[in-house]
DNA sequence: ATGGATGCAAAGTGTTTGCAGCCAG
DNA sequence: CTGGCTGCAAACACTTTGCATCCAT
């Protein structure tokens, strides 16, 4: 599994056991783990890492674009390594994060950009509610 | 200016000069201040008041409804008293978080709604990018 | 060889909590 | 009078920083 590591050399990150672990974390998910979250999935394969790096790893993943920091509005960050800018759904009941994949986003945008003289460089949209799977069980 | 105290009594908050200052501020205001914020504006005023308090009086007014946490991802959460649900734009150059009014939201969201089997309750949309004033600045 | 990464501990920041005294209802 | 509110300090949770060591390049 070379591909990370080309990814990573690709955006000048030098490629390490700790980043290449963190990052492989991260893009083989769609959970949106927290900070922790990835710590905690590690910590067995490698035992000496410390959160500090999780954290630090993070940041040098979002700075190269290779990340994205949710703040769906719990305590801690959670992170997303799917980059082109989409939509989450939080459910209240099970407190899970779901992308959602859709095109309406862009004519949303499309319509604020000529309502508003603000120029849109990028942009976070959350929906809270109950998940499909949740809906289910209430039944 | 008994109306606010209507309203917090409405809302079966008990009306202390604390709240009523609080909840004013919120009020009066566009800027979306943080909790900080609203203490740092109010201890003229109220001199013995604490932070502690405004935390407090701030959950409270959320509680009741009166007023929304935003969580924009700098560090401390901002409040806005408006609660019909709309946009933030973020200003990346200045920094001020702008509201915005549009009912594109509305179709965006039926939309949504029609594409997904999630049930959607609230939701929190931020864009970022340069407000209409710092885009002038710019020329 | 060398600059960047790691990992530990400590510090920092925003927020919450416990509790005694106080005040609105 | 009574339960909820205030305000202080302490506790908390998440995140960042400093620094010596280590390792990818």
């Amino acid at each position: 599994m070379e591909e990370l590591a080309v990814i990573l050399k690709s955006k000048k990150l030098k490629v390490t056991p700790q980043r290449l672990a963190i990052y492989k974390v991260l893009f083989d998910t769609t959970s949106h783990p927290t900070a922790e979250d990835i710590y905690n999935a590690l910590k067995q394969l490698l035992p000496t890492m410390s959160l500090a790096t999780v954290y630090k790893t993070l940041d040098a993943l979002k700075k190269a674009d290779l990340a994205t920091e949710l703040n769906v509005g719990d305590d801690s960050s959670r992170y997303d390594s799917t980059i082109e800018s989409h939509p989450h759904m939080v459910c209240f009941i099970c407190g899970k994060v779901t992308d959602l994949h859709t095109n309406s986003l862009c004519e949303f945008k499309k319509q604020i950009q000529k309502e508003t003289d603000f120029e849109i460089v990028s942009e976070k949209v959350y929906f809270y509610g109950t998940c499909k799977d949740c809906k289910v069980q209430l039944d």
